[in-house]
DNA sequence: GTCTATACATGGATAGAC
DNA sequence: GTCTATCCATGTATAGAC
């Protein structure tokens, strides 16, 4: 099936980030009525794209699905995005974006509790708010990632690696117990996407339909001192042993 | 509008578990060199169809490709398996039984400590022994979990139950900490499985391939001191505060 | 029971009218 | 830029010879 799979076309990256991520009309510069409609249909598409790989995967999203769930005829979903494939990459790359500014809180000069409880927030924050797009990249990841790993192996790998010098760092000045920073990271990930990639599965074993807000709340409480603890630190800000 | 897209497919349960779950032509009972041969054939292509649905999904995987990967013709694969579906359904059952046990550890005498640190364990061993397994299931509760909704609410929910109450007795007689038992268990269930079904990106952030023996060895040691940690348990089996 | 050839449906992508 | 009608590849499932 693969043929020359994905990870082929990482290379071309494309202009970079925001604006009209995808189609090959490519108007002049970005202003202008013209554009402005264009961007208002690429984010209606995209918001559709969101939710219907997320509930069915790449391969078993269908480009019918997400027109209809845009309000558009199909083909328009083709003529701002050429392929199925280009759409799901544009998307990826605004979901990525998202991933990587969340560990914001962690820097050098920070204190300890305060950032790693800052941190698992917003991620628990995220997975209520965004459980969409975690879902997508989840699906990505757990099919092997093909379409991301330029985005692990460097961007994500460097953001992380400054993460876990800083850790290293308070560690090694007697700030917070020593832990593995790398795997640190991997249980704050795991712990908290898993409200948006496994809720089904939380919701059922709690007794309902979906997670409440309330829930949300919990588990952000929950995963906060599991992680506090598990670094020796206290919820207000010291530091334990 | 949304006709009856990828969801929709929920309501045909199935034989509910065990054995030989799928085909039609049903022989006697179970004896026999033909019914052995019909069990060594499903268990291939079960063994096949774990790796292919794993890596794409239940739409992306295709009977072709599940044929191939067991050395078999494609329509050999549909007379054991009438359906893809059955097939799939046939998997998950089977991995569902592996789910269910895998927390045995946990009884009302033993000793906290020693009974979570097990239960981590086993999980971590899992995800590195069968990270297939994980991922067919990670990817169906990532879906939505159409096809498991059953098992999810009743017994999943009823052994998950179980154990929360034993996990509400350790605290109430003072064994360990005040801990939210569904989301000790979410966390516990999620900081392990990462290993199985995000892989690639935890191998990606530490600038590998793939996982090593080494790997799951930390992950296991740090999991389980998070856990433990959080509950206020230290890891010989005496109880902390 | 095994396998080759094939029927039939779905879905990605495009042509070409508006 | 928008949309309808259509092309063509892929993939599930089966018929029917061995």
């Amino acid at each position: 099936m693969a043929k020359n799979s994905a990870v082929s076309m990482a290379a071309s990256n494309l202009e970079s980030v925001s604006s009209s991520a995808s189609g090959q009309p490519a108007p002049r510069k970005s202003a202008g009525p013209r554009a402005a409609a264009r961007r208002a249909n690429e984010k209606r598409i995209l918001a559709a794209a969101e939710e219907v790989f997320a509930l069915a995967g790449f391969t078993g999203a269908t480009t019918a699905a997400i027109a209809r769930r845009a309000s558009l005829p199909k083909a328009n979903v083709h003529y701002y995005f050429r392929t199925k494939k280009a759409l799901y990459r544009s998307l990826l790359n605004n979901i990525l974006d998202l991933w990587l500014n969340e560990a914001d809180s962690i820097t050098e000069d920070a204190d300890p509790a305060e950032a790693l409880s800052a941190y698992v927030r917003a991620k628990v924050a995220y997975s209520q708010n965004r459980p969409f797009a975690s879902k997508v990249f989840a699906n990505e990841v757990v099919h092997g990632g093909s379409q991301i790993r330029d985005y692990l192996e460097n961007q994500l790998k460097a953001r992380v690696d400054g993460k876990v010098s800083i850790i290293r760092r308070w560690i090694a000045e007697g700030r917070m117990s020593p832990v593995d920073p790398y795997h640190l990271f991997f249980s704050i990930w795991a712990a908290t996407q898993t409200y948006a990639d496994f809720e089904c599965q939380a919701a059922a074993v709690l007794g309902k339909d979906k997670l409440t807000a309330g829930d949300y709340r919990k588990a952000a409480d929950h995963v906060e001192a599991m992680i506090l603890k598990s670094c020796g630190l206290e919820p207000g800000g010291a530091a334990g042993s």
